[in-house]
DNA sequence: AACTATTCATAAAT
DNA sequence: TATTTATGAATAGTT
């Protein structure tokens, strides 16, 4: 798309990767919105780079766990928040296999019950279902969250804002090489 | 991005919109694709249509509930299979949160484990883990494989290729104007 | 990070 | 619905 094409297969040389996902992660998510806003449809799109994934967990943990303290949440999220104390400090190599599963669970909680929630509101269902919306996004926000701001809302919330309060604001791009990208709209 | 600018804005004219929705839905899960290939990234990309979503998962259950009878699978998913006969005729507005939930769940917990795997090979870690991968992107794939082809592992496997045998094959792209499309890579 | 030459994606037309 | 084409957007390589 540039100065040459490129064969679409792994770039081997770190550096020159490393610019590209940021390039691409950023123009495949605004693609993503755009298809969010202008067919009306529900897009969840999440990356994890090469180099990040559970390497840069413990920091994902860590920042959930403060925001979970300033928020006040943490009765609602207990495991989580007492998941990270016993992982504070810990190289990754030392986490067993459930731990790391306990926190995937919590992302994917998340990811499930906005998607089932915004079937239901679509189908005009279960008012009762619609009520869990505002806790349901802070769930699914709240792991990746922590790590940046690429979780948004269709409307172009931060998922801090999300988090705090769940009203609206505009969208602060962000691109500051984070492993984890997340988008529910 | 063509003869004139379009703003980016929901699509009054629903002809408009789907068609727009299936262009920018190809070119979005073409450029999912290239991200994970060029930078060895882990993606997954779900996309509801708008018209689409719970409506037609009674089709996706019925054609996964076929699929599993012919790969004698069934005992593998009990449950999925189990749902689908019950579901089988009934209208959606009849189905219980709990019901759709159970189905949901089939899809994030083949997610999880497929980045949970993924990430435990980054790491070199648990060779143990490393073996659950197969059977976790069937599962993964299964829920929405069974109602698209939109289903694509790394190289370009379709989910049928994936459900049957696990074995390459080369990507047949469709545009059937499936309401859901998940992308794993 | 910013710039530009190019290729790519796609809105409108057919 | 598929194909075509003019145009705006994304981006590879450069600085």
């Amino acid at each position: 798309m540039a100065r040459e094409r490129r064969a679409i297969r792994r770039i081997e040389n770190a550096a020159a990767r490393q610019v590209t996902f940021s390039k691409r992660r950023r123009g495949l998510f605004k693609k993503a919105e755009e298809l969010a806003v202008l067919c009306d449809a529900d897009v969840a799109l999440i990356v994890f780079s090469a180099t990040g994934r559970l390497s840069h967990m413990n920091d994902i943990m860590d920042k959930y766990s403060t925001h979970s303290k300033n928020l006040g949440k943490s009765h609602e999220q207990p495991s989580i928040d007492l998941n990270c104390r016993q992982m504070r400090g810990e190289e990754l190599e030392g986490l067993s296999v459930e731990e790391l599963h306990q926190m995937e669970r919590k992302l994917e909680a998340g990811l499930h019950r906005v998607l089932s929630t915004k079937g239901a509101q679509l189908e005009d269902e279960n008012s009762l279902l619609k009520k869990q919306v505002p806790q349901v996004i802070t769930a699914g926000a709240a792991v990746v969250a922590a790590d940046t701001e690429n979780v948004l809302t269709e409307d172009g919330q931060s998922s801090e804002s999300v988090m705090t309060a769940l009203h609206s604001g505009s969208s602060h791009d962000n691109d500051d090489g984070s492993d984890i990208s997340l988008k529910l709209s």
